[in-house]
DNA sequence: ATCGAAAGTGAGTAATCACTCATTTTTAAG
DNA sequence: CTTAAAAATGAGTGATTACTCACTTTCGAT
């Protein structure tokens, strides 16, 4: 194996490795989790302390301890689920399919659903899509794994997609990387609107309204011909 | 005054109130700031001690606190002076300007000036914007201020400038925030790639071609006509 | 040269940090 | 019911935290 693929490797095994079945949780290590979100959600991990989230969960400091063998590890079980669910090919195969169905849809459609599609997964995941970003800043393994797989593994599809609907005449022949980033910078930009800058004004239009108008500006810009 | 504008008004005095000119500054205290800079953009606010400024200022750890009160005081200046120049009609009139002289120009010319004006205020403060970025997650001052001030500020200039073109025909009829919000995380994605996501890539086009690029997306869209 | 104020110092403070461990409680199989 | 393992506990650990304060040094006006 080559060197340079190890930490790539490494990374994403580690988060795969850490995702237990709900299952085979104790109640008070759910419970621990659930406190370790709301807490790392609105203050960030570095000032939720361990004494905060055993208060919070009900539980004594010390059964922290037993199940996490740091609170780094907590942070690592907090967001490993919503990490494999973003990149793994398993379940990457939800978005695999929007592709492969291309044929019988047009690009429109195919990316209208493409983004409701993902922004269905963060609504759904809204605190967990918020630790991660906040703490990908400050944790290079973070920002590793969720550059090298999620990032990697959905320009490479997005890629291809794009590649095959230029050659069939549909999309103009532009870079399909700063297709990609446009793409991308733009859900953002739908969550962060929605939740964070201005969540009023957002809601005056429902989602399909919204999703609908992104994707024709996407599509056609805002320039009038 | 109405008490809903109490927050605004007071953050915003905060935030102007803390900034001092820099030669009114001592040595020591531009040194404690320049390593609270370079701190709080790698580690982040919470991860970085006063012990560590210190150190790394080459300074007393009692100094700080003669200077400033609290360390958050710290990342108020850090910050404030970046903010202010993001938002304030002074410096605004940059901004304002290139509103003001649309006769003459294109809507493209427009806004690739525009994202050319930002991009390039983000690239000579770039450590500073990041931790504006970062911290805005978890002090809600700083996120008020921020959005409070300088999207509502920014807002209020685009949409003046969007309707009138809208008006003159060159402009689609889609709704004003729905543009400025794409414009904007089309801006922040594009500063996101270059410095975070994918710098190698990035960078296989010169700024210039990059800029061409974006706005050209966003006025024409990506679909083949 | 004198003097008061401002700048700078670093040892000291209580509080809090992540984490340990001897002990008790709970669980589940025989 | 017995019993051994697993789960849970919380007082206790040394290290680190933001911050204080009595003291020294530097500086500028007279």
């Amino acid at each position: 194996m080559a060197l340079s693929q190890f930490s790539f490797e490494d990374s994403l095994q580690k988060f795969v490795d850490e995702i237990k079945d709900e299952t085979e949780m104790t109640e008070k290590q759910k419970q621990i989790l659930a406190a370790s979100v709301k807490l790392f959600a609105t203050k960030g991990f570095h000032a939720s302390s361990t004494a905060e989230i055993a208060k919070e969960a009900g539980v004594a400091e010390g059964t922290i301890f037993r199940h996490y063998k740091s609170k780094k590890d907590i942070l690592i079980a907090v967001v490993a689920p919503l990490l494999v669910k973003f990149a793994t090919p398993f379940i990457i195969q939800d978005v695999r399919k929007i592709f492969s169905e291309q044929e019988k849809k047009s690009v429109a459609q195919v990316i209208a659903q493409l983004v409701k599609n993902r922004l269905e997964l963060i609504d759904a995941n809204l605190k967990h899509f918020q630790i991660i970003i906040q703490e990908a800043f400050f944790h290079e393994e973070l920002r590793e794994a969720l550059l090298q797989s999620v990032v990697k593994e959905a320009r490479g599809l997005a890629t291809q997609f794009i590649t095959a609907r230029i050659e069939s005449g549909e999309l103009r022949p532009l870079p399909p990387d700063v297709i990609v980033r446009t793409f991308i910078s733009m859900m953002f930009g739908m969550v962060y609107f929605k939740y964070v800058v201005d969540p009023e004004q957002y809601r005056e239009r429902s989602e399909e309204e919204q999703i609908e108008l992104a994707v024709d500006i996407l599509l056609n810009g805002i320039a009038n011909r």
